[in-house]
RNA sequence: GGCAUCUUGGCCGAGUGGCUAGGCAGAGGUCUGCAAAACCUUCUACAGCGGUUCGAAUCCGCUAGAUGCCUCCA
């Protein structure tokens, strides 16, 4: 039986700022829309930081056995850089500033972000649209808010009609604003705007003669307003309404709103049951963000290559410092946060790898075998409340503590309960929070490993001969050289930092 | 200026009315030739003030501070 039968799954909807007993459209499957990334520059960690909150989100409701379509568009199509009528392509200004193709750009980031994203273990989502594969889909979206009233037509531009929109609907639903509230706090600049009022919206821009990202339309040699493709992808691949839409909290408004806008004004239903938004990172207090300058590419953080870090952090490293907090938080990246999370992840990492190493008995103890069990509702327990990874994590240490004490002999564990307690820990550890055994070691591992214990020998009989001044002259030099000798019981092991 | 969100121990970070979150650091211990590593045990909280309640970190109000959105952003 699908587990998803058994466990009931809990999502905090914005839509209702609540948490929500979740229940798909259509039984035993869902639905799932994720807002990517723009490509037009390198994906910062960031982006990376939502995209994996939805990574764990579609590994825990595949673990679940609800057949997924998840759909994550890439936006190569550029948004507008501002509000005003004088905007230009994101896209085509790069290209102009790199002398390049704008596909070219398209292409460059769209591969960096995919081998950032496979750097940190990222399963692809089922779907990848494109916005520029989806212009005539995108077309003919705008022909049907506009025969529904809501869209008009001003100098080959297409706008989306906020003002009468919301006579007959609420927008700001999502984001809870009001557009009275809206309208006084708008920045009237002056009145260049073909717009009939501030707050509306984009669906087609007619664009200048230099603008080089261009398609033929009704109205105008343009492109599509920013807001649209995900409209137009989500109900290509998803239907008119689907179970889940996220997206990072910058996006709640006006991104999000206006796809609530844009799906009403079309199809008469709002498009999504479940709205989640993964909150923002930020580094040493201030948010990331590409606009403030306060960013770091994963690479940076990765190498160790920056004035910010100490050190280079592993992917997985980093993937565990993000879970060990809520989606939901705004989770601020620091060293010494790294720091301490890496030596928690490589505590959690030994004992795990310690797990086929345990000795088997003919019995579980007591102690043992409620443990497990008591674990495995845990872990369930945390996921199915709106994915609380950071509570998940917890038990995990749980966990870690009854493989110690397994480890030292107090508890005794038989071979069925101690397979079975593998695969808990390896689903929840891998498969859902989508961590990775680390291999340290690499590129000529074995002629490392060989001299290593070489040297390792040589000093336990220098050790043996009460010969300290050698046995620690190895070890310490060792140690300089990052490799750390590390004596246990079983003998001498070592670890590279 | 408007609208939201947040303020937890040395640091990070869960938790929504009574029951130990967890990680890192610190302290004590086991192990060791000494260390390191590992493991065991363990201390320090709920921004301030007022209210509701038998009982509040958790609900309400006020004050202070921080952040986000309101313009492209994950």
């Amino acid at each position: 039986m699908e587990l998803y039968k058994t466990n009931q799954l809990s999502i905090y909807n914005s839509l209702s700022k609540d948490k929500e007993k979740f229940t798909p459209i259509h039984a035993g499957n869902v639905g799932m829309y994720v807002c990517g990334p723009t490509v037009y520059s390198n994906v910062h960690l960031g982006n990376v930081r939502t995209f994996m909150s939805f990574d764990m989100v579609f590994r825990y409701l595949k673990h679940l056995g609800f057949k997924v379509r998840y759909v994550r568009n890439i936006t190569d199509a550029g948004h507008l850089e501002n509000d005003a009528d004088v905007g230009e392509d994101k896209i085509s200004k790069k290209a102009r500033l790199e002398e390049i193709e704008p596909m070219e750009v398209v292409q460059r980031y769209t591969v960096d972000f995919h081998n950032i994203l496979n750097l940190f273990n990222f399963l692809p989502p089922s779907i990848e649209p494109t916005a520029t594969g989806h212009i005539i889909e995108q077309i003919e979206l705008i022909q049907t808010i506009i025969d529904n009233g809501f869209g008009y037509i001003v100098n080959g531009s297409v706008y989306f009609d906020v003002h009468k929109y919301n006579e007959t609907n609420d927008y700001g639903i999502l984001s809870k604003r009001k557009l009275e509230d809206l309208i006084h706090n708008t920045r009237a600049l002056d009145g260049q705007s073909d717009k009939k009022n501030p707050q509306d919206f984009a669906l087609w821009k007619r664009a200048e003669p230099q603008h080089i990202m261009k398609w033929p339309s009704p109205w105008s040699d343009g492109f599509p307003g920013w807001h649209l493709e995900c409209t137009a992808m989500s109900t290509k691949y998803l239907g008119e309404q689907f179970d889940i839409h996220g997206g990072g909290m910058d996006l709640k408004f006006p991104h999000h709103e206006c796809e609530i806008a844009q799906n009403v004004a079309a199809k008469g239903t709002a498009p999504v049951n479940y709205w989640m938004h993964a909150n923002m990172l930020e580094m040493n207090g201030q948010r990331m963000s590409k606009s403030t300058g306060n960013i770091i590419n994963p690479d940076q953080l990765l190498t160790g290559e920056n004035d910010k870090f100490s050190k280079g952090f592993s992917p997985n490293v980093i993937r565990f410092f993000m879970m060990q907090s809520s989606y939901r938080s705004i989770l601020d990246l620091t060293d010494a946060g790294l720091l301490a999370s890496e030596k928690g992840f490589n505590r959690l990492m030994d004992a795990v790898s310690s797990l086929s190493k345990l000795e088997i008995s003919k019995a579980t103890s007591k102690m043992a075998s409620e443990t497990i069990a008591s674990l495995k509702l845990k872990f369930y327990e945390a996921m199915n409340d709106d994915f609380n990874t950071p509570i998940l994590i917890a038990h995990l240490f749980d966990g870690v503590s009854l493989i110690n004490k397994l480890k030292a002999g107090t508890e005794t564990i038989s071979e069925t309960d101690l397979n079975n307690l593998k695969s808990l820990l390896h689903t929840f550890i891998f498969d859902i929070l989508g961590l990775t055994t680390i291999s340290e070691v690499n590129e000529g591992t074995d002629k490392l490993e060989g001299t290593i214990s070489l040297l390792i020998e040589l000093r336990n009989q220098a050790r043996a001969n009460k010969d300290f001044a050698m046995s620690d002259k190895i070890r310490d030099e060792l140690l300089a050289f990052g490799i750390q000798l590390k004596d246990g019981k079983d003998g001498t092991t070592f670890s590279l930092s």
